[in-house]
RNA sequence: UCCCUGGUAGCUCAAUGGCAGAGCAACCGGCUGUUAACCGGUGGGUUGUAGGUUCGAAUCCUACCCAGGGAGCCA
């Protein structure tokens, strides 16, 4: 008999098929018994009657617990009465393991409970929907950079030194001396690009800072497109274009996961470019008029970055922040050397930054008297310097952060439910 | 690292300084259309840890541990 997926039964109403899941739910009346089965697809509910199917599948539904595993024979039928549209009126009932008690109860959960559950945590219909997000948000990201003929290009994990130098590395033993995991690929992004173009790269960042806020996971995920010949203006040009279709493709794809999580869709459908752009200036000015204390040269906060998101119905970039205050291959405005040719993308709703990035330098004198005055070890930036002395062009790049994207398109309250398994301060298990 | 809040049954939570309880889950029984089903019954506790105050502490005090929320930093 013919095995389908619950996503599908539509397409089998009349058949007698078979569903192999788990037991999310029983309920039962005597002599009907209510399965309702998840198999990672869908749910559909299974109506055992007595009678209907033999003495001993009826018996073995007395069995079955919560998250038992099990197929089940039916009739797919269309029932006004099921949640999903089509229930199965079942022919047999086959259990395949009898779970043992489950901890996670349909009732409510506390969090940290739940997070020390995560490895089952993962099924319920609202975890599950989030993943299937998280899917197609990265799904379309390499969808959109592929077709605009980017080259993927792998940035290593293992890292000799610092890239931005300032936060602090997860460090590792790598045979008789020390390495680190990588905090970005950037840096190797910008060789690539010298090389291949247009190029991008996605994989897992670390960072080891002691933050416990709702906005940071110790191990995260990021895109990180490098382009040569592309000024500021094209580097925000190419992410409004990004975002928009993530979030179009989202909408397109992911309704019911969007409807599960109970996602505001309204404010998704005007995500299209072009977005506003305002400057570092402009944004102090904003947040003085909305009565923050604010001075010149500080970087935003939580606080100030929500106040900033919420003057626009779409998310908005900030650019030409103080060159102090960011990383130091930022290249100056060379009408303003004080501000740098960076920009960072603010989404709406307080979900706060989820771009970062700028047009680099590409003077090698320039770049070479940033790495002193940042401190950085010269010898350990000598082959970053090459990219200067060998046919440096202008070029700008960001980067992407995964999870606060998926917080913002699913709306959510914490990034610790963006993630399959998050790394957060004293949290590594499961 | 700092500030605030909390820790009681497997889970979610009650309990004026005075007998430690409910709902859910588990287990037993009932019900032919249930939607976090419902109804009846049973079992379940070192009140985070260690001290202290008190005739008496889940409750008050001190220290520590753990968690949640926030700050800083960032994607």
């Amino acid at each position: 008999m013919q095995s389908v997926d619950i996503s599908h039964v539509a397409e089998h109403v009349g058949e007698e098929v078979k569903v192999r899941g788990w037991l999310y739910n029983k309920r039962s009346s005597g002599s009907v018994v209510f399965l309702i089965v998840r198999d990672g697809t869908g749910f559909i509910q299974a109506v055992v009657a007595k009678g209907e199917v033999p003495d001993e599948d009826f018996e073995a539904c007395d069995r079955l617990t919560q998250e038992s595993s099990l197929a089940v024979r039916g009739i797919i039928k269309a029932d006004k009465r099921a949640p999903g549209g089509y229930e199965l009126t079942a022919t047999g009932v086959l259990p395949l393991h009898i779970a043992e008690e489950y901890p996670i109860s349909l009732k409510k959960h506390g969090v940290d409970f739940l997070m020390d559950q995560r490895h089952l945590w993962l099924r319920t219909p609202r975890q599950a929907a989030i993943l299937r997000i998280r899917h197609e948000i990265i799904r379309s990201i390499r969808d959109f950079l592929d077709e605009q003929e980017f080259v993927l290009v792998d940035a290593p994990i293992l890292t000799p030194s610092a890239c931005e130098g300032t936060t602090t590395l997860f460090a590792t033993e790598y045979f008789d001396s020390t390495a680190y995991l990588s905090q970005s690929g950037q840096l190797y992004m910008e060789a690539a690009a010298m090389a291949l173009g247009k190029v991008y790269c996605f994989g897992p960042a670390f960072r080891a800072e002691k933050s416990k806020t709702r906005r940071h996971l110790t191990e995260f995920w990021m895109v990180e497109p490098e382009m040569a010949w592309v000024d500021l203006d094209g580097n925000m040009k190419l992410q409004e274009e990004l975002i928009s279709y993530v979030v179009q493709r989202v909408l397109e794809e992911r309704r019911n996961d969007l409807i599960t999580v109970e996602r505001d869709t309204g404010r998704l459908a005007n995500i299209k470019p072009p977005f506003p752009r305002i400057s570092y200036d402009e944004a102090v000015e904003i947040l003085i008029k909305n009565g923050v204390e604010f001075e010149w040269g500080n970087d935003f906060g939580g606080g100030d970055e929500t106040i900033l998101a919420e003057q626009f119905e779409l998310p908005v970039f900030v650019h030409r922040y103080p060159t102090d205050i960011k990383a130091f291959y930022m290249k100056p405005d060379p009408k303003r050397p004080e501000v740098c040719l960076s920009a960072d993308l603010l989404a709406p709703e307080g979900y706060g930054e989820i771009i970062g990035g700028g047009q680099r330098i590409d003077d090698p004198e320039l770049l070479s008297l940033r790495i002193r005055e940042h401190d950085l070890p010269e010898e350990a930036y000598a082959w970053y310097m090459d990219l200067r002395k060998f046919g440096s062009v202008p070029h700008s790049g960001f980067g992407l952060g995964i999870e606060r994207a998926v917080a913002w398109i699913c709306g959510l309250d914490h990034i610790r439910e963006t993630i399959p398994f998050p790394r957060l301060l004293n949290r590594i298990y499961p």
